[in-house]
DNA sequence: AGAGGATGTCGAAGCGCTTCGACAGCTTTC
DNA sequence: GAAAGCTGTCGAAGCGCTTCGACATCCTCT
């Protein structure tokens, strides 16, 4: 393994040179730098982690903590996992992956050990119990997710009440006035996950300023639940011509369903969905969908978290506004 | 920020001895260990990592290289990855998260800063350029696929082989004569990933000792590109009556296609599909299917390279056995 | 009773890096 | 032309931990 030490010898400066070189935080002639680069190449020489962490009290490590569960959403926290990780590298982060499994202490763990700089918390439910932790320790953390009380947390999120909003407003123009949302699975709610609540709270305001009759039902999800939720729907309200989906599995079962009743999509009833853009793609009918921005999401976290981290900017809650791209899943409402 | 230094003093013992409490490499009295528990919980003490690091040249660290790619089986992905994170923890290692865009260069900076003291490499080709460099720094890993040459590798996982053979036995026990093959994207074909071609020769050597004939499609996924794939497939073969589908955004599409053409699933075609769990029994017809054991596949990795860094076990090529899982999509063949 | 072996503890060296203060050799300034 | 200021480089201290050898003690054998 190269060390500092043989870098400097093998360029013929001291040890001290070559740190300022690879660090830029002192001056150094042309002439120096560049013997000093060539040796680096030369002898393939990479800084030690933990010398560098020991010395500097900065690992340059990011934790990512990620929800165990992997009951919704998993290619949206891949999707974000996977951005975090590469504009992390951009800055020179590197991530470190933490389950929920742990618990809270993973906070403490990680805040003591000084293994992460800083950590990026996802999947944050109304009253977390990590962020007692997170405010005493005083980690420097970004969340993604809404926590109902935000005072002192930097949080980046899809604004999902404006994304409520958007969804009825759309069918509303359409012309359609009976509207079922089906949401995620109960336990969602049940847990107080913050997006579904105010996705829920931006349909309802809305909907009620446009003069619209809502009605949500949660659903597991899958095609036999669907099938349950569905026929409850219909029952109770025969002439919903508006459907606002938010729950990637129930997608597919409720187009199948709805075809299979002989309800033609979008010209007897409109699906707005609320989905990564993949699945809207992909469905057996093109989806009119906001987009769940997951790549945004994750590239927004890191670049305030590191933002943080060198001493700039505060806490702040950044909330993505939503689009909605109009596909082939929804029409104007059928004359009565 | 607690020491070692300040919990030596609290517990009036020395430093080294607090270290050896820790470790339990050297015999300590239990009085004196009790001792220096206590202080440690009463100061809440956390082990520095890059001290730690640093003194012993291990940094407790796993990397785990995923790929960029998000176009196919990411909830696979999530669940390896999920699996790897929870097992490693066990073993008192944290995971770190490499995502494939730094490509082959980021063994070499995980190998030479010491970041991590080995790695779990992930869906790896058939002639991956990582490999070279895994044996010529000889980086402990282990690989979650299967590349052409195993040599001086460890590897884990599903016997591809085995699947695709498993899956034609069971339709031929069925009666079915014909079977039509739905495979990946052509891209994945073209990018030589091990698992896609040794499922094929699974399926044909078993197809071919038994008599079958197997026709194979490549198939992007999704209903578009499934539509296209269907209808050649049934121009050419119109009595194939059964279906293998190795592409979960492929899986609901046939389906669909299916019903809408008025076969019905499972009385005039059956369909076995290799697929995670939840997507076989989330699908509108609860699917006969190979299930992709990924959890195991993330812990048995882990284990192996567990093993391997302290120095127990060699190199090893794991194949978990497939298993076939009967549910609603097949039955016997149609009376000719 | 004294040699020899366990057992439990300590001191000190050192892991590879960053960073501070020092300073030699310049240039600028009045 | 001496004082003052830059620039570029170096030496040394120290980050918090592990680990090696040393050394008391206390047992256990003959």
């Amino acid at each position: 393994m190269v060390t500092l030490a043989e870098v400097a010898q093998h360029a013929g400066v001291s040890a001290s040179t070559v740190s300022y070189v690879l660090s830029g935080k002192r001056s150094i002639s042309v002439t120096t730098r560049q013997r000093v680069e060539r040796s680096i190449r030369e002898l393939g020489y990479h800084p030690n982690a933990g010398a560098r962490a020991l010395a500097s009290s900065r690992s340059n490590i990011i934790a990512l903590m990620v929800p165990l569960r992997t009951d919704m959403y998993v290619p949206v926290m891949m999707e974000i996992a996977i951005a975090v990780a590469t504009t992390a590298r951009t800055h020179g982060y590197d991530v470190l992956l933490l389950t929920g499994e742990e618990g809270p202490d993973a906070v403490r763990r990680v805040s003591g050990s000084g293994l992460a700089d800083g950590m990026i918390l996802m999947d944050v439910e109304l009253d977390d119990e990590r962020l007692p932790l997170l405010r005493e320790t005083d980690q420097p953390a970004v969340l993604i997710g809404l926590p109902a009380d935000t005072t002192g947390l930097t949080c980046v999120d899809l604004d999902f009440k404006a994304t409520g909003a958007l969804c009825v407003e759309h069918l509303a123009t359409l012309g359609h006035r009976d509207i079922a949302v089906i949401g995620e699975a109960p336990a969602v709610y049940e847990r107080h996950t913050g997006f579904a609540e105010r996705t829920l709270d931006g349909l309802r305001s809305r909907g009620r300023e446009l003069g619209l009759r809502l009605l949500h039902r949660p659903c597991e999800g899958g095609y036999d639940a669907m099938a349950v939720t569905l026929s409850r729907i219909l029952d109770e309200r025969p002439g919903t011509t508006g459907f606002v989906v938010q729950n990637e599995s129930a997608v597919e079962p409720l187009l199948a369903l709805l075809r299979q009743q002989g309800r033609a999509v979008p010209e007897d009833v409109s699906v707005v969905s609320i989905c990564p853009e993949q699945v809207a793609v992909q469905a057996s009918v093109r989806l009119t969908s906001v987009a769940i921005p997951a790549q945004e999401m994750g590239r927004h976290a890191v670049e305030q978290l590191v933002a943080k981290l060198d001493g700039r900017g505060g806490d702040e809650v950044v909330l993505l506004a939503p689009e909605l791209t109009v596909r082939a899943s929804s029409g104007p409402a059928p004359a009565q």
